[in-house]
DNA sequence: AACAAGATTCCCT
DNA sequence: GGGAATCTTGTTC
């Protein structure tokens, strides 16, 4: 399975689902980078408030979304850099968002790059994976991930099975707009420490994996 | 040309 | 919980 079928063969919520669980992972001189993807949320293109591209709304920051699925759109908004891969055929602007990871490899290295930050505090928010990654650019931006530092293991033998996976709204949307706002978008594994906000007494003592 | 707002994070109270 | 840091776009003067 090469990444254009993965992000064209099944709607975007159930790409953002599907991700779960996969590892995700960025080679930085010869070391690999990385853990399991705990939170993936799913923007659905021109008819979705929320999205970037709300309305065919299209510029030289978005224009990643506009690619081919399995190309990279990665946005900055302040000093930090989100993770976000195209789904859909090139012109179709949707994406998954990859907001948290739950560490496995290049740990050192990670809690360098946060400046020294450890535990849950090194991977749960879209800002903190990419510090932990050290990007401090727009460079991948419209790739191929097949081109970039970037990869996701598609392989179903490596996933990790999450026990459940809740589905809820959105971080970080206007409440206004409540159709979009709520739109069950957000997946993670209920009770991995991982995930951004997730309380302490939520936590599963297996990280919600089954 | 200036400004507000956004798929955020950190530090202080 | 509140405010600052500070990148890019779209709106408005």
């Amino acid at each position: 399975m090469n990444y254009l079928s993965y992000f064209t063969s099944q709607s975007t919520d159930k790409i953002a689902k599907d991700l779960i669980g996969r590892m995700l992972t960025f080679e930085n001189n010869g070391e690999k980078l990385g853990g399991y993807i705990v939170e993936a949320e799913a923007y659905m293109g021109i008819k979705d408030r929320a999205a970037h591209s709300y309305g065919g709304r299209r510029s030289p920051a978005n224009e990643g979304l506009y690619c081919p699925g399995g190309c990279l759109y990665i946005y900055s908004q302040r000093q930090y850099f989100f993770f976000d891969v195209a789904c859909q055929e090139a012109g179709e602007p949707q994406g998954v968002l990859i907001r948290a990871i739950e560490p496995v490899s290049g740990i050192k290295q990670m809690e360098t790059n946060r400046h020294g930050k450890t535990g849950v505090l090194l991977t749960n928010g879209p800002g903190k994976l990419m510090q932990a990654f050290g990007i401090t650019s727009r460079k991948w931006d419209l790739h191929d991930m097949n081109d970039t530092p970037f990869a996701i293991d598609l392989n179903d033998q490596h996933k990790k099975i999450a026990r459940e996976i809740i589905a809820a709204p959105r971080v970080g949307i206007n409440q206004s707009e409540s159709k979009w706002a709520q739109a069950p978008l957000r997946f993670f594994p209920q009770g991995n420490p991982y995930v951004s906000d997730m309380k302490k007494r939520d936590y599963d003592k297996n990280h919600g994996w089954a």
